[in-house]
DNA sequence: GCCTCCCCTAACCCAGCGGTCAATAAGGCA
DNA sequence: TGCCTTATTGACCGCTGGGTTAGGGGAGGC
């Protein structure tokens, strides 16, 4: 999608369509089948393209492995500070859960990936371990500042410490993750998810609506 | 360990051993490197045995590697009923809840071989996903039904329907699994985490504890 | 003592793998 | 136009993978 871009076909450009054009082809069949599973045969026939100019553009199997990681790594940021001081820290709270499992339903093909490649633990555990690590607790640290803001000013339970709320919280957004990974016809219920959170959350009274939804429905978690 | 059992060395049990010693090596290397990752001969070698040998006994690579999937599934069962009667329902759903973090913490291996198989997708995905999903829905309807009967005789919450609560507890057992696997240097911390989740489940207070524990370590969830 | 059936092996087969290379096409620049 | 550099390719190579095959050896039956 990003930058068809077929400005001035001069010089490098050439050779950079190429490269694109490969590394969408590999992130593609990497992401699902493995590196394994798929040959740079394969990979040269997705990109239209010989198995030799692959062998141009990177050194090794593992080299091409490397940069789609990075490739799908990309999206994998928290663009949170924008909105801050608009909100009130419920509500910031709220957004934080909010986009995690936005981002969790908009990127599942690459999180189950990722999952697969963590758990696997071949050689690149180490970088990218290390990576997705970095940003899990960045997610962590922001949630736990923010529920700590949030008790001091009496909006929510101070039952437990914040980072135990928030470690707890991450938990079963993690379970969550996991339930949507595996959820069968792709469609996933946000919407109950983030109002049982929220009632959890704020101790809120279920919020008895106007049409009158009956309890959020709960299949496949 | 089960069965050394070198008797009556006649008849049929020559070729059981041998059997047997080729899905133990082959269990060992497909849940710790994969299938795809682990060849033949490698097993043959790992079992001592000739590679020859193994395509008598098993069919395809394809068919040794389920044989090594049903052996890795034996454990997975609910042997609940026994102790039921003693305890009353909130020590039931402890004892549940235990039982499950126990599980996940003696069986981490095979559960993270369980899982990568499952985010992979291959074909194996059908007859695996089913056994494991009757697991966990076997599971769930048990915890449900607890946390129904808990609800009805006052000794927990009644804030959420049963079924809501079990599907929460679930995800965020779930969660905690995750973070389990991904614990680096292997020890878990079973009861802070039991600790929150009772806390959590019976609304208890704190236990201050005479010995005078402090908060349970959060560390790595 | 010999035959038979079951385990088991060494040696082989060949498709497909990651990777290389010499040859070529396609501009930019003079 | 011709030359130089950069992209691109088809053909090739060594090797490892899953899978086969022909045959050896040992325990039971007769």
């Amino acid at each position: 999608m990003t930058a068809t871009d077929t400005r001035g076909v001069s010089s490098e450009s050439r050779s950079q369509d190429s490269r694109d054009e490969i590394l969408k082809a590999a992130s593609t069949l990497f992401a699902s089948r493995g590196i394994h599973e798929t040959s740079m045969s394969e990979v040269a026939r997705a990109a239209r393209v010989s198995k030799a100019l692959i062998f141009w553009h990177f050194r090794t199997k593992e080299d091409l492995f490397m940069a789609v990681l990075n490739r799908l790594l990309e999206p994998y940021v928290i663009d949170f500070a924008e909105e801050a001081g608009v909100l009130d820290e419920k509500e910031q709270i709220t957004k934080l859960v909010e986009s995690y499992l936005l981002f969790v339903r908009d990127n599942a093909s690459s999180i189950r990936f990722f999952i697969a490649q963590l758990l696997h633990g071949d050689r690149t555990y180490n970088v990218l371990t290390s990576q997705v690590l970095a940003l899990y607790d960045g997610y962590r640290a922001l949630l736990t500042d923010l529920i700590s803001r949030t008790q001091e000013k009496g909006l929510c339970s101070r039952e437990f410490p914040a980072q135990v709320t928030a470690a707890f919280l991450l938990s079963t957004l993690n379970g969550m993750l996991l339930g949507f990974l595996f959820v069968r016809d792709g469609d996933v219920d946000l919407e109950g998810a983030m109002g049982m959170l929220r009632q959890w959350l704020f101790r809120e009274a279920s919020p008895s609506e106007p049409g009158g939804v009956p309890t959020p429905s709960v299949r496949a978690l």
